[in-house]
DNA sequence: ATATTGTGCTATCTGAAGTCGAACAAGTAG
DNA sequence: CTACTTGTTCGACTTCAGATAGCACAATAT
């Protein structure tokens, strides 16, 4: 089966390439546009199709690893994670937030440092206990 | 009254100083330990006291102006805006998500990039006509 | 009047970020 | 085993953002 993701890459703005295509990736597997075993396109492939360098979807790719959305193989090519599902709820809460901050007319900017500066003072999981896995 | 707001610098953080700053500020304001209408400490004044430069403290002023969260004037000084308050709705939403996100291990960037496409994606305030105003 | 405080401008330095080319290594497929 | 595919690594280059500095200026407060 042949899938076609939309991908809309705007080298005018300020966002760098290869995060706008990590951020249209992310956002299609986050949907479940892309199921978990689905097989990105090679990078030398999808950056030819591009029209940018390899390394910019290479990069890319990288960061979505990095997020455990995808993996990375050679010889392989990249395949998005079969743990990836059930973000549905996630999905919702990010929008649910978005109309919020908007309707106090905070700006994209604000709400992006406030969550970052959130994330810093929550630094683990609360009351989550870890213990030694049985050999 | 004299109050004092905690303010942590780190050089060594890849985030910019006055990207710091203004994160310090801005969650003060929204968590409400600063209320509408009081009045932050003069540029100079903070710049000295902080060992950094006073366009450095400037910048971060203007970032909160630029969000609506103070207001800037000449011989005045920075003051927080009268019409903040009622936040605390968004902080804990904030909050919730931040949590959410972390249960399913999606890194902070991550989440940031989602909310950046969902900012995206929704540029207009939705249902809100604003008519001229009557002269 | 005089001191205070943000604004605007120019200039400099440093480090990081983004993009790219070429050679390389691990895996796949015949 | 051989050839092909695909991500990885190294190095280089260019561009730009952050921070600092100094100074003159304008609006406001006392």
């Amino acid at each position: 089966m042949i899938k076609a993701v939309l991908i809309r890459l705007d080298p005018t703005r300020a966002t760098p390439i290869f995060d706008q295509l990590a951020a249209s990736v992310r956002a299609a597997i986050i949907d479940g546009r892309v199921i978990g075993g689905e097989r990105l396109p090679a990078a030398r492939d999808l950056a030819d199709s591009l029209g940018v360098n390899m390394h910019t979807v290479l990069r890319a790719y990288r960061v979505l690893r990095d997020e455990g959305l995808i993996e990375l193989h050679r010889g392989r090519g990249a395949v998005v994670a079969v743990r990836i599902g059930g973000h549905a709820a996630l999905a919702g809460a990010i929008h649910d937030l978005v109309d919020e901050a908007k309707l106090h007319d905070l700006p994209e900017s604000a709400l992006l440092a406030l969550i970052s500066e959130a994330y810093r003072w929550t630094p683990s999981a609360p009351g989550v206990l870890r213990t030694a896995p049985t050999r």
